[in-house]
DNA sequence: GCGATCAGAT
DNA sequence: CACATCTGATCGC
């Protein structure tokens, strides 16, 4: 949760992510994305009045964030005050003094921040240098050599500060397996269970947020089915993620009303557990949470089994530890900032292990250093570490050099999709009547396994097991069309249940989720208070068709992963391969700007410090 | 009564 | 466990 107080030392005039106290002075407001702990003040009346008396105050987010934004009532009145900008569109911004007429220009661009929906990075140029505001992101290792502008030519820029999402800036959360893996193993789990026939349905017990939207779609696009939810207004305009959800209650979304509790007292679901015809539902419960590893923890899988219908999933909207490492040590800059204490640190603990990723004071360069380090470092910037030796026993200790290994690796795509399968959505997923199917007995070859992150015994390379930066971020701006769609659009009541899905054999032939055994935490009731968060609970219904012999069996994905450092790494068993986040899937994986990266990442070998925005 | 804030629950 | 949000208690205005 972020303790960003809302304003960066470059620019005080403008206020981020916090909108109460000194920042209801601001000249101008942005807004990275729609978490509440982002929109502290953001209803207020306090606020409201002084736009209402303000020619030139302004709240700037992308296109998806005002959308989502002002699909709240309660926030409804920004309308007038918003200005929504394009991605990686450069933009000057002129920051006005109403009192006294005082003008000063700022630059401010977008970056995706893969977070959620309509999630950005802010990056600020102006006359007081280079900041950049993260937001909350997750890049995978690699992403940020991609993103054009924060590079200059072949150069990174020279960046002051950056405000940092420092969520898991510890060790401790030193991996976190990749969205694909997390996805791939999710999917695994839901066509294994609702295969089985029509009444098998998975419950996909979600925090209230935006964020797993693109878990929904992947859901809905492989299973060929809508994801049940409350309410779908906040994405009205957005067709792609749309398609994939409902709210047909005939369908059994999950409900949050508590009155229709009344009806379903045994529930385990907010919408009962039995189908329209009364039928009693066969129901797992998947929760999706963070999960990583420790930087000396093996392996693990990205599905728990926390009961006899219980599992937890891995999913992480936030930056791994190494992910982190991977970008700071890449912009290299000469403050960080962090917005977020990590559980089990101070804000003093965090803020001193970040100075070590900062770049040296004698390296910085024309810029006068405002938020001035009080020390000067002791170390040189670690250009990328990749080992467990750099980044954790000499931590505090000597410099390394970028190496090799952190060429992204590109081959740990989930299966042949492309990350964001959406661009047919415009054409919803066929539908039907909930059908019957051939129920298939769930094949579960559960093998049971301890949580890595308490296994110490091995070593291990987890850093490069993580960076999959072919997960690429989820193109959530591409969900957003300006137009508002025809009723017909936005009218599910045709779209009942689930349907036949050629497709689910893909998943369902291949291998068992490996799943670990916490014991028995079968939740009796589950009461969904959150009116006003729409997303917090979801089911999956199951489609015809279970058939589930062929398709993925074998996975393609066997193809060992490249492990540069421990090449005789223990070689994984096929049904571990599926769900196992570090094994590698399709080699036909789209790589893209490999080549480009490959390039990159030579040069810096090479010791190139250009492309680290050096001046020596 | 409303808003801000904190603790606790989900 | 660890990604966000809600509810309820308490306090000040």
């Amino acid at each position: 949760m972020s303790i960003f107080g809302g304003r960066m030392k470059e620019y005080p005039t403008i206020s981020l992510d916090r909108f109460d106290r000194e920042n209801l002075h601001a000249r101008a407001y942005f807004l990275s994305h729609c978490h509440k702990d982002h929109m502290k003040g953001l209803k207020g009346p306090v606020l409201k009045r002084k736009l209402q008396l303000s020619r030139t105050v302004r709240l700037y987010c992308s296109y998806v964030t005002r959308e989502l934004l002002l699909s709240s009532p309660k926030y409804a009145f920004w309308e007038s005050y918003t200005v929504p900008l394009e991605l990686d569109s450069p933009t000057q911004i002129s920051l006005v003094d109403e009192t006294t007429g005082e003008k000063e220009d700022l630059v401010v661009t977008l970056l995706s921040a893969g977070h959620c929906p309509g999630s950005v990075m802010f990056l600020f140029e102006g006359s007081q240098g280079t900041v950049l505001y993260t937001g909350d992101f997750r890049f995978s290792t690699g992403d940020i050599s991609r993103m054009d502008h924060l590079h200059s030519g072949s150069r990174v820029k020279d960046i002051q500060s950056i405000y940092l999402d420092s969520t898991f800036y510890d060790p401790k959360f030193f991996r976190i397996p990749t969205r694909d893996a997390c996805l791939k193993g999710i999917m695994e789990l839901v066509g294994k269970w609702i295969s089985q026939s029509p009444h098998h349905v998975a419950w996909l017990n979600c925090k209230a947020a935006y964020g797993y939207e693109y878990l929904f779609t992947h859901l809905g696009e492989e299973f060929n089915t809508q994801i049940h939810v409350n309410s779908l207004k906040m994405f009205k305009k957005m067709p792609d993620i749309l398609n994939y959800l409902t709210t047909d209650r005939r369908t059994q979304h999950a409900c949050r009303h508590p009155k229709f509790e009344e009806f379903f007292p045994s529930s385990r679901l907010p919408c009962g557990c039995f189908a329209p015809d009364g039928t009693p539902l066969h129901i797992i419960s998947i929760k999706p949470s963070t999960m990583w590893f420790g930087e000396r923890t093996r392996k693990s899988s990205v599905i728990i089994k926390t009961g006899g219908s219980s599992f937890r999933a891995c999913f992480s909207f936030h930056a791994s530890y190494s992910e982190l490492k991977d970008f700071l040590s890449y912009l290299q800059p000469v403050n960080i900032y962090p917005s977020v204490i990590p559980v089990g640190q101070t804000l003093a603990e965090v803020t001193q292990t970040l100075k070590l990723m900062c770049r040296k004071q004698s390296e910085a360069y024309t810029y006068k250093p405002l938020g001035v380090l009080k020390r000067s470092m002791a170390t040189q910037p670690t250009c990328g570490s990749d080992s467990d030796d750099e980044l954790f026993d000499t931590l505090d200790l000597a410099p390394v050099r970028k190496k090799m290994g952190l060429i992204p690796e590109t081959e740990n795509e989930v299966g042949e999709k492309a990350p964001h399968p959406l661009e047919t959505a415009s054409s919803p997923p066929a539908k039907g009547p909930l059908a019957v199917t051939d129920s298939q007995p769930l094949k579960c070859n559960y093998a049971d396994c301890t949580e890595s992150k308490s296994s110490t015994s091995n070593e291990a390379k987890p850093n490069e097991l993580e960076g999959s930066s072919s997960s690429h971020l989820p193109k959530w701006e591409d969900f957003f069309v300006t137009e508002t769609l025809p009723d017909s659009q936005n009218s599910l009541t045709s779209r009942s249940c689930s349907v036949p899905s050629p497709s689910l054999s893909r998943l369902t032939g291949s291998q068992t989720p490996e799943l670990f055994s916490e014991g028995e935490e079968e939740r009796s009731t589950h009461s969904s208070q959150n009116q006003d968060s729409e997303l917090a609970d979801t089911l999956i219904l199951p489609h015809e068709n279970a058939g589930s012999e062929q398709g993925r069996s074998g996975n393609s994905a066997a193809s060992p992963k490249v492990n540069r450092d421990q090449p005789a790494r223990e070689a994984q068993s096929e049904s571990q391969a599926s769900s196992d986040f570090d094994i590698p899937s399709t080699p036909e994986s789209k790589k893209p700007r490999t080549d480009e990266l490959l390039l990159l990442y030579r040069r810096l070998a090479a010791g190139d410090g250009t492309l680290l925005g050096k001046t020596s």
